[in-house]
DNA sequence: ACCACGCTCGGGTTTACATCA
DNA sequence: ATTGATGTAAACCCGAGCGTG
């Protein structure tokens, strides 16, 4: 367990870190943090602090402006189980000492508020099995929820409508995502398939024009019994009488014409 | 018609946390 | 027991679209 202790003292104007700010990413200044406070605590104490109590991470560490700069706390043991803002506050009124505005450590948080650590990292909180296999099926019934269906849904599982309504989208993007999965590897099959008859067409066209070759071998072992062709009535007339294997070549043209041959190519 | 505002969503990214080698 | 790599998912950011006043 960690036990070292901090000490924090700030004054003056703080700036919200853009992660927890409500109006996403658009740095704005706080009034209200024009306060005076001294905090006394072990560093799990600060991370209830700030994660329940929503004390400004400025307040608590001073001059920084980034929330990345108060990311250099070890890991916090996540809370499974949402403890109720009552019990929160009670644990802090026995280990914080609070000298001057208490305003920042008894307003409840917002829905839109996100949990952060101690100095300004935000805390990820995992769902339990319970909560996790009620959204599921909530989810199954209708994939995106109106404001009451989120409220009742946060409601019944202790947790911010903001968190419900995240758990939706990156739920819809997964199924999204899993179903371009399944569409590649269907585009994937096709392919492979396209593939094996464009290797068969190829094998095809091999065979016929070694086909071809083997003809064109028979013509030339022939060329004495050519005739006539009737389509251009060009002739290289050989005066063979066996029409079977009689050719001409045609000017102009390079295929062969057949005759006698069952029309192959002609 | 135009504008400001709030809300929601999709897409992409960050990061806390769990798991495993 | 420790550590680094990796995967997962909660949370976030941003831009776009829509409804409303």
């Amino acid at each position: 367990m960690m036990c070292n202790t901090r000490l924090s003292l700030s004054l003056g104007l703080s700036t919200t870190p853009p992660h927890q700010n409500n109006n996403k990413g658009k740095l704005s200044t706080n009034d209200d943090n024009q306060e005076l406070t001294l905090c006394l605590s072990t560093s799990s104490e600060f991370t209830n602090n700030y994660d329940n109590n929503r004390i400004n991470p400025q307040l608590l560490g001073g001059v920084n402006s980034s929330a990345s700069s108060f990311s250099n706390t070890s890991s916090v043991k996540r809370e499974r189980d949402a403890s109720s803002f009552e019990e929160e506050v009670e644990n802090l009124e026995t280990k914080k000492v609070l000298l001057i505005s208490p305003k920042g450590l008894v307003d409840h948080k917002d829905d839109d508020e996100e949990d952060v650590h101690d100095y300004g990292t935000r805390k990820k909180l995992r769902l339990t099995k319970e909560q996790s296999d009620v959204l599921e099926d909530s989810f199954k019934e209708h994939t995106t929820l109106n404001s009451k269906q989120k409220r009742d849904l946060a409601r019944r599982l202790s947790l911010r409508p903001r968190q419900v309504e995240v758990w939706f989208q990156n739920r819809r993007a997964r199924t999204k995502l899993k179903q371009t999965e399944v569409n590649c590897e269907i585009l994937r099959k096709h392919y492979e398939e396209l593939k094996d008859e464009n290797r068969k067409l190829n094998k095809e066209i091999q065979k016929l024009k070694s086909l071809k070759k083997s003809q064109s071998f028979r013509v030339k072992l022939s060329a004495a019994t050519l005739s006539m062709c009737q389509s251009c009535e060009r002739t290289y007339n050989g005066g063979a009488t066996d029409n079977s294997t009689k050719i001409s070549y045609s000017i102009g043209d390079q295929k062969p014409h057949f005759y006698g041959i069952p029309s192959q190519i002609h």
